[in-house]
DNA sequence: TGTTCGTTTGGCAATATTGCCAAATGAGGA
DNA sequence: TCCTCATTTGGCAATATTGCCAAACGAACA
């Protein structure tokens, strides 16, 4: 209730956000969320898309997954993964209008 | 009009979208934004509030007018800054929502 | 012209991120 | 149980980001 309370509070909230932005902030991730705005993939669909070795887009998804913006679920011998907030996809338009904005 | 053009652009666009995604992902910075959410304000304002050195905050200016979220204009001695697309302060609900969702 | 004020730039050390390879894991099937 | 398949983890070198200090800059004003 305090004016440092406060401010503490928004302090930490601040970083949260700056993690879900920095999970974002990557062409590969990037097009990790892109693609899974049309549903669910699996990790060897992911490594297809963004061409890198699987290790490195594993351990892209655990960022994305620890900053909560995706899910897992194994089912059989794969792991699937889904875009938990759908909203993200529509910041794409807003960071359009920025690019467009900017050239 | 050919795949592998569509392809390229699209990897172009996806760059300049990590760039301006970079370019929020940093807490100082998302700061400053929220801050520029209330209006213009001068560099000095933006030290006060990260409370880093004015170097500092000088260079994550420049990053954020690199990416084209900010604009400046000099008036008199000192810079302003504004927000040059404020969609950018509607998408915090949504980060907010994935933090949310996710503990 | 010289000085002050607000801001930016250069340079550097500390830290964080990225991507590959090799090894580990763990569920499913033989 | 042993093997295979899909994925994750550990480790490491290359690269990028961050923040400070000192120096440079450029507009305003004496």
């Amino acid at each position: 209730m305090t004016k440092n309370t406060d401010k503490l509070v928004t302090l930490e909230r601040i970083h949260e956000r700056a993690k879900v932005m920095k999970a974002m902030a990557h062409p590969s991730r990037l097009m990790i969320i892109d693609e899974l705005g049309h549903g669910e993939r699996c990790v060897c669909d992911l490594q297809e898309l963004v061409g890198h070795d699987m290790s490195t887009v594993s351990k892209h998804l655990k960022v994305l997954k620890d900053s909560g913006i995706v899910k897992d679920e194994r089912r059989g011998k794969q792991i699937f993964y889904t875009l938990r907030v759908p909203c993200i996809l529509k910041f794409f338009h807003c960071i359009e209008s920025v690019i467009d904005a900017h050239n």
